[in-house]
RNA sequence: GGCGGUGUAGCUCAGUUGGUUAGAGCAGCGGAAUCAUAAUCCGCGUGUCCGGGGUUCAAGUCCCUGCACCGCCA
């Protein structure tokens, strides 16, 4: 059985995401986790949040809660909202989990022994009355070039100068406000990539079948970015992994904790562990899919990730894993997106602009945005959110095409032949026909999943939706019904199959869409159909069914207006 | 300022290694049908493929250049 490892990008554990990020990387990850079992891969499909840093402290302290608690109700926040929207992650783990404390050290560790990592004194801003060093982000002053008051420490937001802390004009602490700075020494761990770049050089080299898009970031940066530049992994916070040396203790580093890039990306490993721990499993059973001397050999992982995280998933984490020294999987497609933009602007956390996750589910069901945030996925370049685009999409596709069709299909035998599968006669020309095309679209919408052309996956799907219609068209039954009801029968009886047979195509998509077809036609699950003339005989002739509930109600012309107008402004 | 991306029908987008009259969906117009969520199906596109040069027998597709928009970085 094919195994394939699932990662998305790990989002960050501030604050709720808006449907840019969604469709940036888990939606899209978790239609090719659904797909590939639905092919009958063994699939392991991980996510997580990330939970470290600064913005998470602040957070926490803006919200009064200690830092801890705050990530444990974020968490749940994110893992309820990954729930409505479908997500079928195998494990939504935490980067603050036990596991990823013990996988980080251990990954120090052993960078460190290989003579990965040096320790290197640096001067930092500390602010007494905060009791802490700040980031450069969190100290604010004059911007000693234009002037601007509010100027940050590590570039100003008026002039776009890059700065340093200590350039800035009466300087204070953007957490409390206070002036009483200094400028002190600290001494921090760094991981030395710049002496790995042969080796990740070699190995993306040999990626020839990832999208240019990725490998040409990479070896940018590889080559003339700051992205392979020595980095620090640690930081003088309280939360975080405390630094170790694997178990043991280091000496010097004490009451320092590593640094958010270096401990996230090792989270997909963790969280590995996590899945196993929950669902009661022993180590080896993670391990199996990550060592590749114990079992992972035969792995195929894949990564989804927006465009800004490729340069830590092409490099920093590689570096990580070949630094080990030991046998960790590697990925072997990436997976990587552009920016969706929303209404003419960009969607912006900070302004509130744009969809929320939890505001999306609040005013329509998952599959309305599934479907049209993967048919319009940016997977060449950045694509475009409108209300206007957005209710013509989905009433057509889903209310028109696909629900229509359930709904004509059902109420017409109901009307005609009672709610069982009619008996009609032999299939004739018509019929073999639509099934023949029906075999080579399902052919070439499996190649387009299969290569994770998402867009191209989705036209191919809707085209199968269409051909339907145009069979139902075409045959007539309403028509063939009052001369030769026999035939009208063999056509309905083909008609109804056909709701199975779209339900699994649909459910990596639509996924509560293709749960009520199948359950409409009375059937707990819906293999995936290779055989399309098979599949389009499952149903027996006399096979019980129920008419749905309208499967897609249509987005009204004052939905729309309402909606349009709600988001545009600031999310309160 | 550097790097990268994008610019194709009213809208959202496809256009493989350059090769016949540049495509799809939506919207629009016309028609058929009336089983169905006023749904469906069929037919209809004279588009400076951003502008300007160039290479070629042949360029949306390659090269140069200009413009516009968008990112990333200094």
């Amino acid at each position: 059985m094919p195994r394939t490892l699932i990662t998305s990008a790990i989002p960050y554990i501030n604050g709720i995401k808006h449907l840019g990020n969604l469709i940036g990387s888990q939606l899209p990850a978790d239609l090719y986790a659904r797909y590939r079992r639905a092919q009958g891969d063994e699939v392991l499909f991980l996510c997580a949040t990330d939970e470290h840093g600064t913005p998470a402290e602040l957070a926490a302290a803006k919200a009064g809660e200690p830092v801890a608690d705050y990530c444990a109700r974020m968490w749940a926040v994110q893992k309820d909202l990954a729930d409505g929207f479908r997500l079928s992650f195998d494990h939504f783990g935490r980067s603050s989990s036990p596991q990823n404390h013990a996988l980080t050290q251990h990954f120090a560790g052993r960078l460190d022994a290989n003579g990965y990592i040096e320790e290197r004194t640096e001067r930092q801003v500390y602010s007494r009355a905060d009791g802490r060093f700040l980031p450069d982000r969190y100290v604010e002053g004059t911007c000693p070039n234009c002037g601007y008051d509010r100027a940050r420490g590590d570039q100003c937001e008026n002039c776009t100068k890059q700065l340093d802390p200590t350039d800035l004009i009466d300087p204070r602490s953007a957490i409390s406000g206070s002036t009483d700075l200094q400028v002190r020494d600290t001494k921090h761990l760094h991981l030395l990539q710049s002496k790995l770049r042969g080796e990740l050089g070699d190995w993306i080299d040999a990626q020839d079948q990832w999208p240019v898009l990725t490998t040409s970031i990479a070896k940018k940066w590889l080559h003339d970015g700051d992205g392979l530049q020595d980095r620090g992994i640690t930081r003088d916070l309280d939360w975080g992994i405390p630094v170790r040396r694997g178990p043991d203790p280091w000496p010097g580093m004490e009451g320092k904790v590593f640094y958010v890039w270096f401990d996230a990306p090792i989270e997909y490993i963790a969280c590995a562990g996590e899945w196993a721990e929950a669902n009661g499993l022993g180590e080896a059973n993670w391990r199996r899919w990550w060592r590749t001397d114990e079992g992972a050999d035969d792995v195929r992982y894949v990564q989804f990730m927006g465009k800004d995280n490729v340069p830590f998933h092409t490099l920093s984490f590689p570096a990580t894993l070949i630094g080990s020294g030991e046998p960790w999987k590697r990925v072997d497609y990436l997976k990587s997106f552009n920016y969706l933009n929303y209404d003419g602007g960009q969607f912006s956390t900070s302004q509130g602009r744009g969809v929320f996750m939890d505001q999306a589910l609040s005013i329509l069901p998952a599959d309305y945005w599934r479907w049209w945030l993967l048919s319009h996925c940016p997977e060449s370049g950045d694509a475009e959110f409108t209300w206007d685009g957005f209710q013509a999409g989905v009433n057509k596709d889903l209310a028109d095409v696909l629900g229509n069709f359930v709904s004509r299909v059902t109420k017409f035998c109901r009307a005609k032949f009672g709610e069982s599968v009619p008996e009609g006669g032999e299939w004739g020309d018509a019929e073999r026909a639509l099934v023949d095309r029906l075999q080579g679209a399902t052919a070439a919408y499996v190649r387009h999943m299969d290569a994770i052309e998402i867009r191209k996956a989705a036209a191919e799907l809707r085209a199968i939706w269409v051909a339907g219609n145009e069979y139902l068209q075409a045959a007539a039954p309403w028509t063939t019904f009052k001369t030769d009801p026999q035939a009208a029968a063999m056509q309905i009886r083909l008609a109804l199959n056909l709701v199975p047979f779209y339900a699994a195509l649909s459910a990596p998509f639509v996924p509560d869409a293709a749960r009520a077809m199948a359950g409409a036609m009375r059937l707990d699950a819906t293999p995936w159909p290779d055989d399309v003339a098979g599949a389009l005989t499952a149903l027996p002739p006399g096979h019980a069914f129920d008419v749905p509930d309208v499967l897609f109600a249509k987005i009204t012309d004052d939905q729309r207006a309402e909606w349009q107008d709600r988001f545009a402004g600031t999310r309160s």
